[in-house]
RNA sequence: GGCCGCGUACCCAAGUGGCUAAGGGGACGGUUUGCAAAACCGUUAUUCGCCGGUUCGAGUCCGGCCGCGGCCUCCA
C-alpha cells in the first residue's frame, strides 16, 4: 500500500486515485521560472515527480503529467532589458537549456510542457470568474487583487491564520501596494502595465502586455498555474509537487484562486488531493536563494550545467543518485563530496552488472526483454535449486519486496537503493565464488534474472541502467587503438609502455580498467 | 512573534515501539593482481543532540531544553 506524505494533512496517507476507476492519476509540476539556467535544487525539485511518476507507473497506474515554464514574471523582464534582449530571447533560451539538462537528468519529458504567455485567455478568464463571484477587486490604482478574505479556506494549506503573520517580515513587501490591498495578503492578479515602477517603467514598449477588460497588462504569479493545471489535468487532481518554499505564498495562493474560480467544478472539494513538497538543498548550510547568487557564483557549485557532462565533471547519473540517497522530504547540504559518493555508487553497481553480463553473456547494449519464455522460466526455476543460485535467487525476491516496501512509504528513495545494494553485495559475492568457472544454462538464467531486476529497479529511480560508454567515431576508435598497442605492450612484459599508455589517458580523463578475462576498456573519468 | 523541518559512526544516510540500529563512502587488516582498478572476506554505533516522562519494551510516542535551517507577498 502506498502512503504519500501530504502537506496539506500533514501525515501520511493512503494513495487513492481520484479517478473512480482507479487505474488514471494526474500528477503537476510547478516548473521554473525561466530567466536563469537550472540549479541543482530544480534539478531536486523536478527529479522528484519524474520518479513519482515512474513509480506509479510500475504499479500499474497511468500517469498524466503537466509541468510548466513560467515565462512571464518581473524578474525575466528585468533581465532582458539589463541584456538588452527581448523577453522572449531570454525566455526561448532558459526554456531550450531546461529541456536539454533534464534529458541529461534522464527526467522523462512531461506529457505537456505549457508556457504561461499561451495561456493569457484562461487566465483572464479565471480573473473575470473570480471578479464576478466578489474573490477579486480592482485597488485604486486599478490593478486586480485576489482578496485573502473573502475566501474561509484560505490558508489551509500552510497552516497560516492571517492575523498571526506579520506582513514586511521577508522584507519582500513593496510599501505602496500594502496601502492599496484590503488585505495585507491580497495579491495581485492582473497588473497594469502603467503601474510599472523604476526600470521596469524605463523599459517602456520592451514590457510585454497584454489587453484585458482591466487595461493593458501582465498576470500576476500564482495565476498560470491554476490556468494550465486546469486546461491540461482539470479540477480536481491528484497530486502536486513542487519545492517547499513554492507552499506559502504560491500554492496557497493558487489553491485559492482555483477553488474559488471552478467552485462548481469542485462543489466544494480541494483543488488538489495530495500536496507533495520536496526539501531544500542547502550549499555551507545556507539556502541557495536566487538572491544570493553572488555568493553562489563564487562556490561554483550552484548550476546543473556547470556540474555534469558535457561542460562539468560529474555523470548527470551522479547528481541523480545523490540526490536519490536522501528522502525528497530531508534537507541536503550539498557538497562535492557528496557527488564523489555517489558516482562511487554508481561505480560499484554498474561494476556488478558488468560482471552479470559477463558471466551470463548479456549484450549490456541491448535493453533486453524483461518477459522470459517459458523455457527460460523453467531454468530459472532449475537454478533456484543449484547451489549457486540459491543464494542469489532468493536475494532477487527479497531484494524486489523490499524495494517496494521502501518505496510505498512516501517514495523512500534512499531505503531503495540500500535495497539494491544489498542485492549488488549478493551479487558479487556470488560472482567472486564462480571467478573463472563456467556456469550452467540454468545459472545462466538465473543471473541474467538478478541482472533485469537491478536494472528494473534502477529504472524506476531513473538511473541509467548501464555505464554510459564512448560514444562511436575518432574517440572510441583511438581509445581501441591504444588498448591495443597497451595489450602489446603487456604481453610483452613492457610495463612501462603499458603504464604511459594508461597514465596519459587519465590525464585526458579517460581511465582504463583492465577487466577479468584479459579484456581492457577505456571509460570517461 | 506565527508556522514548519532537522540533529543516528570519521563523512553521507535509512529506520512503520519489539529479533543482532539498513546501505554507501572512508579507514585498517587479509585474499586476488605485472602494477593499478574492480571484487571478495573481516574490523569500524552496547547506542541514536541533552534531560525527564509514558510503556513489559523508545532512535521511534509525549513534555522541556540546546543547536542548525526554512517560510511569513514573484524563491525549487
Amino acid at each position: 500500500m502506498l502512503r504519500i506524505l501530504n502537506s496539506q494533512s500533514r501525515e501520511k496517507e493512503e494513495f487513492k486515485p481520484l479517478d473512480p476507476a482507479g487505474r488514471k492519476v494526474r500528477i503537476y509540476c510547478c516548473g521554473p521560472t525561466v530567466y536563469d539556467s537550472l540549479h541543482i535544487g530544480h534539478a531536486r525539485a523536478y527529479i522528484v515527480p519524474d520518479v513519482i511518476r515512474r513509480y506509479l507507473e510500475h504499479k500499474g497506474y497511468q500517469v498524466r503529467y503537466v509541468t510548466n515554464f513560467t515565462d512571464i514574471d518581473d524578474k525575466i523582464i528585468k533581465r532582458a532589458l539589463k541584456e538588452k534582449r527581448s523577453w522572449r530571447e531570454i525566455t526561448d533560451t532558459y526554456i531550450g537549456e531546461s529541456h536539454a539538462l533534464m534529458h541529461r537528468l534522464n527526467i522523462r519529458p512531461a506529457d505537456g510542457f505549457p508556457r504561461a504567455t499561451d495561456h493569457i485567455d484562461e487566465m483572464l478568464e479565471i480573473v473575470k470568474l473570480l471578479m464576478d463571484r466578489k474573490h477579486a477587486y480592482a485597488a485604486s490604482d486599478g490593478d486586480i487583487y485576489f482578496d485573502t478574505g473573502s475566501y474561509a479556506r484560505y490558508g489551509n494549506l500552510s497552516k497560516r491564520k492571517l492575523d498571526e503573520e506579520e506582513a514586511g517580515l521577508s522584507g519582500r513587501v513593496d510599501e505602496e501596494r500594502l496601502k492599496v490591498k484590503k488585505n495585507p495578503g491580497d495579491f495581485i492578479l492582473w497588473k497594469l502595465n502603467k503601474n510599472d515602477k523604476g526600470e521596469l517603467q524605463a523599459g517602456g514598449d520592451k514590457v510585454p502586455r497584454w489587453p484585458s477588460p482591466y487595461g493593458d497588462g501582465r498576470p500576476g504569479w500564482h495565476l498560470e498555474c491554476s490556468a494550465m493545471s486546469r486546461r491540461y489535468l482539470g479540477v480536481p487532481f491528484d497530486i502536486h509537487c513542487g519545492g517547499k518554499d513554492l507552499l506559502f505564498p504560491h500554492h496557497e495562493d493558487e489553491k485559492a484562486q482555483t477553488e474559488c474560480a471552478y467552485c462548481d467544478e469542485l462543489s466544494g472539494a480541494e483543488s488538489v488531493r495530495y500536496w507533495v513538497h520536496n526539501e531544500f538543498i542547502t550549499v555551507d548550510g545556507e539556502k541557495m536563494a536566487k538572491s544570493s547568487q553572488e555568493k553562489m557564483g563564487r562556490s561554483n557549485v550552484k548550476w546543473v550545467r556547470e556540474m555534469i557532462w558535457p561542460e562539468g565533471p560529474y555523470d548527470p547519473m551522479a547528481l541523480r543518485m545523490m540526490l536519490l540517497s536522501s528522502h525528497y522530504r530531508s534537507p541536503v547540504d550539498f557538497s562535492l563530496e557528496m557527488l564523489d559518493e555517489a558516482t562511487a555508487k554508481l561505480e560499484r553497481i554498474y561494476n556488478a552488472l558488468e560482471g552479470l553480463a559477463r558471466i551470463s553473456g548479456e549484450n549490456p547494449n541491448e535493453t533486453g526483454s524483461w518477459r522470459k519464455t517459458s523455457e527460460e522460466m523453467a531454468l530459472l526455476e532449475d537454478a533456484g535449486t543449484q547451489t549457486i543460485g540459491v543464494p542469489l535467487l532468493k536475494a532477487v525476491v527479497r531484494a524486489e519486496s523490499a524495494f517496494e516496501s521502501s518505496m510505498d512509504d512516501d517514495f523512500n528513495t534512499a531505503g531503495a537503493l540500500g535495497v539494491i545494494f544489498e542485492l549488488v553485495s549478493a551479487v558479487n559475492s556470488e560472482l567472486a565464488k564462480r571467478a573463472g568457472q563456467e556456469c550452467s544454462p540454468a545459472e545462466r538464467i538465473g543471473f541474467q534474472h538478478a541482472s533485469q531486476t537491478i536494472r528494473k529497479l534502477l529504472g524506476i529511480l531513473g538511473l541509467r541502467e548501464w555505464r554510459e560508454t564512448l560514444s562511436g567515431g575518432a574517440e572510441a576508435g583511438l581509445s581501441a587503438l591504444l588498448l591495443e598497442i597497451r595489450a602489446l605492450a603487456r604481453q610483452g612484459k613492457q610495463f612501462p609502455l603499458a603504464d604511459a599508455i594508461r597514465d596519459g589517458l587519465l590525464k585526458l580523463n579517460f581511465e582504463i580498467k583492465d577487466l577479468p578475462g584479459g579484456k581492457s576498456e577505456v571509460r570517461k573519468k
